[in-house]
DNA sequence: TTGTAAGCGTTATCAA
DNA sequence: TTGATAACGCTTACAA
């Protein structure tokens, strides 16, 4: 392996000054400078990463801890980082919790079992000193990653950082169950059941307000039989379903498309058409939406969008070294409406 | 930061004594090396990575290099290895190639694309230091990723490796094919037809070879108007069932599931009734599959296995420092039949 | 059994 | 404008 040392040999100058030309350090005739950089090149020397690491503070990486590799959402959010990364000459470092793996659903709101695993995570993104840090939730909720003094910028997607220091980037489910709504009832539906997630969930009350909000500004009652909540899950949807197709809905809109899938079960096992006799929508745009048939009518989370935001925020923050307090606390990525063909237009 | 120095300060002996405590030297008094070790744990103190990178040659990385990380086989491999290599203490460093998102599908047999960003991903891996890697990819072919001259342990997963010299873990496609096919005939069918993929694939080939040898062991003639090539897309799947369908077969083996619902798009436009009038076979246990109805009768390439199995090679040959030649060149990972509802059993 | 000191490849400080 | 030299934190001969 090449070293400083020999390319000064090389260029019959001394070890500092070629560093101070790779560091571009202003002091250094022109001459000298070219020299340099043309044996540099031609010896294809790359500055030892250890011996950088050590003396420096910074080594342009960037850690990415992420709950679990194999959740739908992550993989394309951590590769629209890693792109934005690479433009900008960042590494990434990827850390994988794991957390499905370890422990299925049973994480969520045990702080204990998530900072058992996180702690070490980040001591270990610390340790191998990164730059900045991004958290990747696998689904919204409000979450406690960061300690106040943390020293490096970070930066939480996919859920809202409790601590305000670190900026969020979020998808808008507001907005995204508002334009579901808006859209159901712009074909003309006026019952529209709602299959929610779990109660308590972030995605499940924002997308909820969004759907009241539309009713109410298109002056039609929201009924609360009409509200039903699931757990995300195939079953759920299936059972729901079957509840609102007794309350006489013409529409539903689901808040996940598993679920929408598991009402698909539903309304199939009764011989009720779907498209024709009830619509029905989902969201998330999961790579099944455009397999079941009809094909259905969903929201896309922007998934790319989410990871070149955060990836734009956190690279920004390091290049501008000390130019904080310029960024929001949260950013809302807009969804996307993807129609097909599960919903009718009616009287 | 706290650093040896200070441990060794903080117990009253050299640096030295600390370190070889730390690394397991065995000419260490016993009363020395506990009080060592317990200030040390209550320090919570961490060798400086870079320090020890800079010192020894291992660094106890193994770096994972991905075609893409958006390909639906990569992230469970990369979880399972991630998983075997934290068990056995092992950190992981993912490199993340994102060559769909730099080129679609151009770049299978694009030897010179390929090879624009792998040799700076190896180099990359190697100047951190790693002590091991392995080349995930995103479907199986020969690839040629490491010089004859590398010298630390690598393995190549969900391909083959050209260079003999590293193993390889791939999927059993041929028994693949040939339990589905044995399954198919075991059913009842002998008119069976194949939406294969591209025909110089080597998914395509062994599924197929395993094929026809179900067919010769049952006595069946193997036709080769049944034989139809795919390009693993949906459309493709849509228009050789039309071929077939005309062909009068009884049952379609799809070598992916994703063309297996475009042979459902064609046989529901059809009215042709799936699992009833004909019956269907996918391949890989995509996640549609279990979504499309009738549910798809597949068969799962165990991805889990494949990580896991990979990652216990390098981590072994790591361990075992020259324990090498001990294994096998390549490793064939059995599928495993899912049985949903798309066959029906025939006289 | 323990300690001293050299060295890994950089960068930073200061002097020339 | 350039060059010695110290320092980063660790491991490892070798000496005590």
């Amino acid at each position: 392996m090449i070293t400083v040392k020999e390319i000064a040999q090389l260029c019959g100058v001394s070890i500092t000054t070629v560093s101070n030309i790779l560091n571009n350090k202003p002091k250094v005739s022109e001459e000298t400078r070219q020299k340099v950089l043309e044996v540099v090149k031609q010896t294809g020397y790359k500055p030892n990463y250890f011996a950088q690491g050590m003396r420096k503070q910074k080594t342009r990486t960037i850690g990415i801890v992420v709950e679990d590799l194999n959740i739908f959402s992550t993989p394309p959010i951590v590769e629209a980082i890693m792109a934005y990364c690479e433009e900008h000459n960042f590494r990434t470092v990827l850390l994988n919790m794991r957390l499905y793996d370890k422990w299925q659903d049973t994480w969520y709101d045990d702080t204990q079992k998530l900072h058992s695993v996180l702690e070490p995570s980040i001591q270990e993104l610390l340790s191998i000193k990164v730059d900045g840090i991004m958290y990747i939730a696998g689904h919204c909720r409000i979450v406690d990653c960061f300690p106040d003094d943390f020293d490096i910028p970070a930066v939480v997607v996919y859920a809202l950082s409790k601590n305000s220091l670190y900026p969020s980037v979020v998808i808008d489910d507001e907005k995204g169950g508002y334009d579901m709504t808006k859209y159901l009832i712009s074909m003309g539906h006026k019952k529209i059941g709602v299959i929610a997630g779990t109660i308590d969930n972030l995605h499940t009350r924002n997308r909820n307000l969004g759907y009241q909000k539309a009713l109410f500004e298109e002056g039609i009652l929201f009924n609360p039989d009409y509200l039903r909540y699931g757990d995300w899950m195939r079953e759920s949807g299936y059972r729901e379903m079957r509840s609102l197709v007794k309350q006489g809905v013409t529409a539903v809109f689901c808040m996940n498309d598993i679920m929408a899938s598991g009402a698909y079960d539903y309304l199939y096992e009764q011989g009720i058409n779907i498209g024709q006799d009830i619509s029905l929508a989902g969201f998330d745009n999961n790579e099944l939406s455009q397999y079941i048939r009809p094909n259905l009518t969903t929201c896309d989370i922007q998934l790319k969008e989410i990871g070149l935001k955060s990836a734009e925020i956190l690279v920004d923050t390091l290049e501008k070294e000390e130019a904080d307090g310029s960024y929001e606390e949260i950013y809302r990525i807009p969804c996307q409406l993807v129609v097909r063909n599960s919903i009718r237009k009616i009287e």
